[in-house]
RNA sequence: GGCCCCGUCGUCUAGCGGUUAGGAUCCAUGGUUUUCAUCCAUGUUACAGGAGUUCGAUUCUCCUCGGGGUCACCA
């Protein structure tokens, strides 16, 4: 069974890259019938909250993302990684190192100087004489001190490491006995059962030292498939500081959970030529192995062209069912089939939608000045009084090609076209040019509000000359 | 700086030794439209550079250049 996880630190909201390594993993479990584990990496009290936990949850929430089982908090596991590192010590597979924060620091300096590496240097690795006093010792893994480490990664094939390189014997816990990062991953992978690691590319390099912890503990080693980076327009990794990177902005800008997810699985994924997948799609299709190898710049515009894809191909009711959250209500409206008929084929974003539906509602209280000026030049008036009295002796029009048939009765009566009538009667109904069809506007608010406008557009406009 | 990764239109990408280098988006133009959008059509734009290997390289190898990631008692 695959078996993956993501497993997010709670330092603050989810973000777009984040809910992109999330999305790729929870596919490829579903996919698989598998499990997708949500466990919470909370080991740093200091820099945790709450509140940031609930954001991750809400946001998955929101996009419809459900994680296996029971969520996973490290911070309730501490009994755990103390039995490991108990074993260890045991095992005689890591040690005590009583160096203190300013020999650490000092021996960094000098390595520094000497344009080395920094790493540290094993003085404690085979201590036997009496501790310092006054030191709470840090505990430090048996690292290999040469060889090489080879991370067989799904993504950009088998990479090779040398010990010496990169490792040193890594601290496991803390002075104060809390267990690090590097080391409670792998032990909660291996005990959780993680065959499958999909996570972001900055944690390539940690890999060789979570496979150190593999190795002591005797775990089995899972999968990994390193994904790319998202990088922002400066080229570098996407951060919190780039704007727009909470997942629930998207929420508040009017996008769809569906848009959202079939634009990030796109970003470093593909196939084919396929650009529209339903999540039943995605979880069909998706597959690590065609995860690209290089980062991608994130850039929205493409997730415009989706959000308004998904919009037009949204019912109306369940349309009107979600425009309620952006302060429009329409679900008992008797003419909303035909105001979200004109309306999604313009709307990119659901905000957008319940703006445009909000202006068409609403009685105008100010006209767009220029637009006015040049509606209402010539016999404007007239042909307004013409089509209102017209409207006026109507019986209840009710449909578009009621109110269309007015408007050509109009013009055929004064002999003008089309754009004598269109301009001031939209200056009239809206306020501004712009919009769906008239008829279609004039339908959906009714007979009496649009003779209301109509007759509030000529005394406005009526010295406008 | 050490180590590691990456490099096809502006952007997202297809390609897996032989293609007029494909699609999408964006942009531009035209058509449709009372307006704005939608929609349709058309168009501009890419294999980082250099050596090899090969009959033939976008594709394989090496070098250069460029970009990125990471180097904690943070995750």
């Amino acid at each position: 069974m695959v078996v993956t996880r993501f497993a997010p630190s709670p330092t603050g909201y989810l973000h777009i890259g984040g809910l992109r390594t999330a999305l790729f993993s929870y596919l490829w479990a579903k996919k698989n019938n598998g499990k997708f584990v949500l466990r919470i990496e909370d080991t740093d009290k200091a820099r945790n909250s709450e509140e940031a936990t609930q954001a991750i949850l809400q946001a998955f929430e929101w996009l419809g993302l459900k994680h296996d089982g029971e969520i996973e908090y490290q911070s309730k596991r501490d009994d755990i990684y103390a039995k490991y590192i108990q074993q260890l010590l045991d095992e005689d597979k890591a040690y005590k190192c009583y160096m203190s924060r300013q020999e650490l620091d000092a021996l960094r300096e000098e390595q520094m100087a000497n344009k080395q590496r920094t790493k540290y240097d094993g003085r404690y690795r085979d201590f036997d004489g009496v501790p310092p006093e006054g030191v709470e010792p840090v505990i430090r893994i048996k690292a290999p001190l040469n060889g090489e480490i080879i991370v067989r990664d799904g993504v950009k094939g088998d990479i090779s490491f040398q010990a010496e390189d990169i490792l040193d014997d890594f601290v496991i816990a803390r002075a104060d006995g809390s267990p690090t990062y590097n080391f409670v991953v792998a032990i909660d992978d291996a005990l959780m059962g993680i065959n499958e690691v999909i996570r972001g590319d900055d944690h390539l390099s940690n890999t060789p030292k979570q496979i150190v912890v593999y190795d002591a503990l005797g775990f089995e080693i899972p999968k990994f498939y390193h994904v790319p980076m998202i990088h922002n327009s400066e080229g570098k990794k996407l951060s919190k500081r780039d704007g727009a990177t909470d997942v629930m902005e998207y929420k508040n800008m009017g996008y769809t959970p569906a848009a959202l997810l079939n634009f990030l699985v796109r970003l470093g994924w593909s196939h084919g030529d396929q650009e529209i997948f339903s999540m039943d799609e995605m979880t069909q299709l998706f597959n690590p192995k065609d995860i690209n190898k290089s980062a991608s710049i994130y850039n929205t515009e493409k997730l415009d062209w989706l959000s308004s894809h998904y919009i037009k191909n949204t019912s109306n009711d369940i349309l009107a069912e979600i425009l309620t959250e952006y302060n429009l209500v329409l679900t008992s409206h008797d003419k909303k089939e035909i105001l979200l008929d004109a309306l999604k084929e313009r709307a990119k974003t659901l905000a957008e939608l319940a703006e445009m539906a909000k202006e068409i509602l609403a009685t105008p209280t100010s006209y767009d000045e220029k637009a006015a000026k040049k509606a209402f030049k010539g016999d404007a008036i007239t042909v307004l009084n013409t089509f209102g009295a017209k409207l006026s002796a109507s019986e209840n029009p009710h449909l578009p090609a009621e109110y269309h048939h007015l408007m050509e009765d109009t013009i055929n009566e004064m002999e003008i076209g089309f754009g004598k009538i269109g301009q001031p009667l939209r200056i009239a109904l809206l306020g501004k040019m712009g919009g769906p069809g008239l008829d279609v506007i004039m339908s959906v608010i009714g007979k009496t509000e649009a003779m209301l406008r109509i007759a509030n557009a000529i005394t406005a406009n009526t010295n406008n000359d």
